[in-house]
RNA sequence: CGAGGCGUAGCGCAGCCCGGUAGCGCACCUGCUUUGGGAGCAGGGGGUCAGCGGUUCAAAUCCGCUCGCCUCGACCA
């Protein structure tokens, strides 16, 4: 089922506007997230964070600001983000007198223009140098939730805006293999809590050199595909060999009293997950949030004729609620007099909350409820006791269908195919993945991304060894690499 | 950054071609009736027509520039 990418694009910022996740900012590029999409940015972060520090990572800050010389340092790194860097240059306005204009000082500028952090190798590896004198400070684990800003010439409210929040994890070790496997476990920590919570299926895999973070020796990737057929890098994990530490002169001295430098790490997932979620499981009425995730697991939804019913309706929704949240269930009890309940319904469906439990006059008497459950939008009335201690298990169905069928739309969109012309065909009429050989030389890949928009978003780590020949030049290869459009 | 489209009340839009009283739906306010799938009726409030400049007796309307949003392309972890 081919969904125009036209009606998709609409569908995505009127339904992000309208379910009250974010909105446009005045400055281009940027987003004002509203309470309810900041309420699911929490959710994102507290299990998230709860990983890192299970594996022995700690949370700091540093500065918003990066001197412009300490990008400079690393010759890739600087390359690749020189396009999209906003540069602090006064640190004073002026209004003129006459016209009431407000503008830089002109005698007030910096000495030295400040970047705005695209990302913060560079200031956190100048911290490291002075943190690390002894292979008894590694290895060095450290994770900061903070803002970045990339000047993007295309911006989206969550997939890609000029500033985004994120976190970024840095890490410092004696060891390449040890830096490695930092990376490889980050990318674990990553699929599992992509798919386990947000219920988005994903390929891990490499990167090529020509995707590949700047200034990163490997760069590892969480891959999923949306609705409408495109490709979304969810999350990276990077190898960054000695570069940074070779940059900015971090060494240490090993048991055999010798200097050496170390080697790093650094990964990141960011606010675009919202943007994921929002494409992964969205649906004509509105967003679908996966339980775990979601700020509110459980609408409660009175409704009533007469003031009399009013009350005791609305005192029954209440116990109700109560007793879910005792449970630790989120629950709201939607008892607003303003609108009436088909309203609410509607609402609710839009914002994406998993299950609504309606009570009335009617099941008042027959101590029941209707319950709905927002992914399939099938509807049923339960004995309340029964539905109340069937809830948790119904999240956690819920949970498991949202990924069963994200994965099985992903399938239904992946082709295997070693014929370039109906590569061709499909990116064109669909999009989707295409699995295919190629030779792994760099002409090949940038040839096959001009003729089709197509990028490999990655070289599966797990991949079904199958010797073939390259779609593009018939030239032998190894293994198939994962081929789409991408956001 | 290049090409195209759009910008009129909080939101969605008509009016622009052919210059002359700024409109409709939703939302908002008041009242009554309503409430199990986005309630009905009646009355009411809200606009520097994105901004700046030009043409004209007169500009939402014609012309120029700027900004923002959308699509495609270039670029981008």
């Amino acid at each position: 089922m081919p969904i125009s990418m036209q009606a998709v694009s609409d569908w995505y910022n009127e339904i992000v506007e309208r379910a009250g996740l974010a909105e446009h900012a005045p400055v281009r590029g940027c987003m004002i997230i509203k309470p309810y999409g900041w309420a699911l940015w929490e959710q994102i972060q507290r299990p998230l964070d709860e990983a890192f520090r299970a594996t022995g990572h700690q949370n700091a800050y540093f500065p918003l600001f990066i001197p412009l010389s300490f990008l400079a340092r690393e010759a890739q790194h600087v390359e690749g983000f020189a396009q999209e860097c906003a540069i602090v240059t006064h640190y004073r306005i002026k209004t003129d007198p006459d016209t009431r204009q407000v503008a830089p000082d002109p005698e007030a500028e910096l000495e030295e223009p400040l970047v705005v952090r695209p990302t913060s190798e560079t200031i956190i590896w100048h911290a490291f140098r002075n943190w690390i004198k002894s292979y008894r400070d590694l290895p060095l684990l450290i994770n900061q939730w903070a803002n970045v800003v990339r000047w993007e010439k295309r911006p989206r409210l969550f997939l890609r805006t000029a500033e985004f929040l994120w976190q970024e994890g840095h890490t410092a070790h004696a060891t390449a293999e040890e830096a490695l496997q930092e990376a490889l476990r980050i990318l674990d920590i990553y699929e599992r809590f992509v798919q386990e919570y947000l219920a988005i299926p994903v390929v891990k895999g490499r990167k090529t050199p020509s995707e590949r973070f700047a200034g990163a020796v490997e760069t590892f990737t969480i891959e999923t595909l949306l609705i409408d057929g495109k490709a979304l890098q969810a999350g990276t994990s990077h190898f960054l060999g000695q570069n940074f530490a070779k940059a900015f002169d971090v060494k240490f001295l090993n048991p055999k009293n010798e200097l050496e430098y170390v080697w790093a790490t650094s990964w990141g997932v960011s606010t675009r997950l919202i943007g994921a979620l929002i494409l992964s499981h969205g649906d004509e009425k509105g967003i679908i949030l996966p339980p775990r995730v979601a700020p509110i697991q459980v609408v409660i939804v009175p409704i009533w004729r007469t003031e009399e019913e009013r009350l005791s309706v609305g005192q029954k929704a209440q116990e109700i609620g109560d007793r879910l949240q005792r449970q630790g269930i989120r629950v709201k009890v939607d008892d607003d007099p303003q609108h009436r309940p088909g309203w609410k319904f509607n609402e609710w469906e839009l914002r994406g909350v998993p299950l609504r439990l309606a009570i009335g006059p009617k099941d008042l008497q027959t101590e029941s409820v209707e319950v709905a459950w927002r992914h399939t939008g099938e509807k049923q009335t339960y004995p309340l006791s029964a539905a109340i201690e069937q809830l948790p298990h119904w999240l956690e169905t819920i949970q498991k269908g949202l990924f069963e069928r994200a994965q099985k739309r992903i399938q239904r969109q992946t082709h295997y195919t070693d014929v370039y012309s109906e590569m061709q065909t499909l990116l064109e009429e669909q999009g989707g993945f295409i699995m295919a050989h190629w030779d792994g030389t760099p002409e090949t890949e940038l040839a096959i991304k001009q003729e089709t928009g197509a990028t490999i978003r990655c070289i599966p780590l797990e991949p079904s060894e199958e010797k073939g020949r390259c779609i593009y030049t018939g030239r032998p290869s190894s293994c198939r690499v994962l081929f789409a459009k991408a956001y």
